[in-house]
DNA sequence: TCAACGAATTAGAATAGTTCTAATGTGTAG
DNA sequence: CTACACATTAGAACTATTCTAATTCGTTGA
């Protein structure tokens, strides 16, 4: 406890989940988390790397890779995968679905309360339910 | 109407649903539908061709794509992607959902009562719904 | 039966998304 | 301030998939 003004939220966000705040993850999670609609971006590898570089932000593809994943592990995001080499990271963690919409590739949060699962299936012996996906894809009427 | 004794199955399967009977074709839908537990299988790509070739079936790796995309696409087969760079190809096409085993990367039908929506959101204007997915994603205990 | 045409197959190159590698740079505990 | 573990990097490598252009095959009609 020493010199923790500028702590900013980030910081501590990071910090919590163990992992140190470098200029890159704070950078990446500033655009992930504090950018207008923070708490339900959908967003792929490839467009938060060309988002940093747009904003002069010096970070490698690879980095890009490497926090998004230990932002995931850490449950700061969840990884939600559609098609075959296309897979989105979203920045609400909340129990919630996803609408797919497949002619744009767009992925849409569904409120909490719309789906709900009647009744789970027991897991098998020996595992536990990590998670449960639930995406409804659409295309053109 | 001439000639259409040794009229299997598969061969009318394939007709019907618009695709010329080939060698591959026939193959391929072999192995798929007409092995044990063909109503239940979930084979990707990679697998299929290691399979065809094991039983001495000459075809191409682009074939076996080729295929697993026209007998998506007929209905014969159903997509499931479950990570990036994985996805497998169903034999069962009705209404079922998956566990995922994610240590074994294994794919396994959930009996189709047992899972049910409890109310299905609307499709946003302009959409209608093509498939709901779901997927219970298990890891070990 | 066979010619001819459109459709299917093929090997291999190309592409897309992601991960790896080994060298360099950085945050922090002491 | 130093040292060391951890993070970052460019670029190569890898995996799954799609594309390309040449070849082969299935079907239709005479």
């Amino acid at each position: 406890m020493s010199k923790d003004r500028p702590y900013s939220a980030l910081v501590h966000r990071l910090k919590t989940a163990g992992l140190r705040p470098t200029r890159q993850r704070l950078a990446l999670a500033k655009l992930l988390f504090e950018s207008p609609g923070g708490d339900d971006r959908h967003i792929t590898a490839e467009q938060l790397h060309a988002e940093a570089l747009g904003e002069s932000v010096r970070v490698s593809l690879a980095t890009v890779y490497n926090s998004l994943h230990q932002f995931t592990e850490a449950g700061l995001l969840r990884e939600v995968v559609v098609e075959p080499g296309r897979s989105y990271f979203d920045t609400n963690v909340s129990d919630h679905h996803h609408f797919y919409f497949e002619d744009s590739g767009e992925l849409q949060d569904i409120p909490g309360e719309h789906v709900q699962m009647e009744s789970l299936p027991a897991a098998p012996a020996g595992t536990r339910v990590a998670r449960v996906d639930v995406i409804i894809r659409l295309s053109g009427d």
